[in-house]
DNA sequence: CCCTGAAAGTTAACGGTGTTAGCAAATCTC
DNA sequence: GAGATTTGCTAACACCGTTAACTTTCAGGG
């Protein structure tokens, strides 16, 4: 039988270790945003928490694991703030809801570059994400809050689908489709949804990744005109 | 005097020499591409090379400074690669050109998207490159062939400004306008060619990165179909 | 022709990294 | 309290960037 000290969380063993994975991730974010990712090491993750590094192979396998648990972490994170923008209007005008959405998005990256660069600058950069891996998951948390929403906006609006759908696209969209929960979305309507998070993300990369320094300081009006034509795209026009 | 040995290019000890910055360069490269970033070390350059580390350093100050020339390098690269893909269509025809230019950029980061990530994907994901330093003046050598080609489109073409210019661009775009030979450009029409580099880019980025992944195997006609829409907000309609 | 001096490359070493093996201590379970 | 499990340690290995000091190579001037 357990003991009295525990929680619903299932046993205080089990607890501590919990606030310890979480300290690891902790630590290994603000080295993150301190000194860059280069700095985000075993060592000196262990060295900041008063241990060795050995020791933080009881709760990570390797390096690598721990980057992957962060960055689920943080697709989490990220997740929840776009949830909380979604929450600040009403169900009923999924339209503005997305707007507030996409704008939480870039406004998250802005404010957390270096971690807006570990979650979406990353298959090339480095380790492959392998297809079943980790962050596989998470990254899907964070993409069907923006998913589901064009789903919303699509009952509620009047989305054109494009006369021209290539087929050989036919197939990986059935695969997005299954993850959408509810009534099945026409290929043609997921079309629109993809193409529309392609623009977005391009929007917030260039922006983060410093690709407009050359030109802009604020690049906010480009953004905005951008997000108004992903919701025109959608069907959401500006009101 | 000159020894006879000598070459147009300075001096056959200067030649071997530039061999020798070329050949790590290669180096650096061929680890870059086959084993990722984090393999593209001095000692395994140096390994492959055939002689030791520290011997690197008579030819590069630090693995920061080969990196930097690496890049440079990859960036004259693709300005070449943009440079020979404008030239396949006449002059008269800057619309087709810019189109080819597109499509060469992409073409480009498909199939080196290794190097794509190191050039775009670098600012935030770790060290700083300073606004005067030797990555400015090459990428610059690259923006120059789109922006060049999109000054052509706009005295061939029909540009329409927009309306509402932030004021607050106006002082950035000046400094662009001055990297620009020939006449100048009305700020208007800059704002324009910054906003299709933003597409641009996003479009090219969105693929390489692996962001499209989950949903399409084969984002070409996405990608057209993003390019019809610059060049349509270029004046340079399909045709 | 040899002599000089710069350039190129070497080895040895320092501190940093991920990772493994083996051990000691603390803690939970019975 | 005894046994088992978990947790953290130290020592060690191979790799990294970087520096210092040394040797070798070789072009060029007297």
């Amino acid at each position: 039988m357990p003991s009295a000290s525990e929680t619903a969380a299932g046993g205080r063993r089990h607890r501590v270790r919990e606030e310890a994975l979480a300290e690891i991730l902790r630590t290994g974010r603000r080295l993150l945003v301190d000194e860059g990712p280069s700095a985000v090491t075993l060592r000196a993750i262990a060295r900041e928490m008063g241990m060795t590094a050995p020791g933080l192979y009881r709760y990570y396998a390797s390096h690598r694991d721990l980057i992957q648990a962060l960055t689920s972490h943080l697709y989490d994170e990220l997740a929840a703030a776009l949830a909380e923008a979604r929450e600040r209007r009403p169900a009923e005008e999924p339209g503005r809801q997305l707007r507030e959405v996409c704008r939480e998005l870039r406004r998250w990256a802005l404010a957390h570059p270096r971690e807006f660069g570990l979650l979406f600058a990353k298959p090339v950069t480095d380790a492959d994400t392998a297809p079943g891996s980790a962050a596989h998951d998470p990254s899907w948390r964070f993409g069907t809050v923006l998913l589901d929403l064009m789903v919303q906006l699509w009952h509620h609006g009047s989305i054109e689908p494009p006369n021209d759908l290539d087929p050989s696209w036919i197939v990986q969209l059935e695969e997005v489709r299954e993850h959408l929960a509810g009534e099945p979305v026409p290929l043609e309507i997921l079309y629109v949804f993809v193409s529309c998070w392609a623009r977005l993300y391009g929007a917030v990369a260039v922006e983060v990744f410093g690709h407009l320094d050359f030109a802009l300081t604020d690049p906010e009006p480009l953004f905005e005109h951008t997000l108004h034509d992903i919701l025109t795209a959608l069907g959401a026009s500006d009101r």
